[in-house]
DNA sequence: TATTGTTATACTCTATAACTATA
DNA sequence: TATAGTTATAGAGTATAACAATA
């Protein structure tokens, strides 16, 4: 038997609304309206959030290294690096064994900061999640972290 | 017992690794970037796939419908209109009965291109799910479904 | 008054190339 | 040669406001 192909009826749109990723595409862009909405009253967007609790929990951490963790480009951390910075919320120190790394550590102003926009994202996931149970919640993110950390030798 | 607020450790990112939603954010860039690495080939993105699928599986919608449908400005699809035009993928025709909208019909060749798009895309999807069975695919699909399209009364 | 299609514009995030200083 | 941090720049996608034509 030759693979069938089957296309559910979902009123418009039966092609794209069996592809997996048109509804990670959805989902996504769902959730980071969400979260930039919780974040904005306290002048934080989604990219400031990862980069600070990188700095939070890994401190000594490189802008190279959180580059590599979160699979952003050097180039492009800059700015928000800049903009944590001017808020006090974490210091450069020069590595005296490698001067061309500045290792970064979080102030005190930078964890509580960090908290604060982490117990506002999770108000916000928990909204976007209130149809679904906590094995359900624990599987989706089983299954993404599937999808997006594979190995990606193609 | 209060809420325990449990913290696996997964290395760096304890706090981002149990959010939901950023696994959602890391597996959609992963998913958008195998996408347009497939349809470029074909001189298609994402975008231009799911406006030309809506025209091919709908006769006669308008643009403004296809905007609702796939949760876009009405501003921002002209341009990916007059792509799709100018590749004669569609035709539009002024509604007798509404002077205002013009109904989007695809082409014999907006019809072959759809069925190239969808298939590239298919083997994409292929490929970045090749670790999850088709149980869980399917599983990962109603939980998106469930996070994305349920009612936003907030 | 509301909707359609459209133009113009600004903003965010991303991608690329190049540069310096170090290793 | 390779890496870290940085600057400059272009691109894609999105959001907003405004407009004329029509309902």
């Amino acid at each position: 038997m030759e693979k069938a192909v089957l296309v559910e009826d979902r009123g418009m749109n039966a092609a794209l609304g069996n592809m997996v990723g048109y509804h990670l595409r959805r989902a996504s862009v769902q959730d980071m309206a969400g979260a930039v909405a919780v974040l904005r009253p306290a002048g934080a967007r989604p990219i400031t959030v990862s980069v600070l609790l990188c700095i939070v929990e890994t401190p000594g951490i490189t802008s190279a290294q959180i580059c590599r963790v979160l699979g952003m480009q050097r180039a492009n951390i800059v700015q928000f690096l800049a903009d944590l910075e001017a808020r006090n919320l974490f210091i450069r120190e020069a590595d005296p064994q490698d001067q061309r790394v500045h290792r970064l550590f979080a102030t005190k102003e930078g964890e509580e900061a960090a908290r604060d926009w982490l117990d506002r994202l999770r108000l916000h996931e928990d909204r976007m999640l209130r149809n679904l149970s906590a094995d359900e919640r624990a599987e989706l993110r089983r299954l993404l972290e599937l999808v997006w950390s594979e190995d990606d030798e193609d």
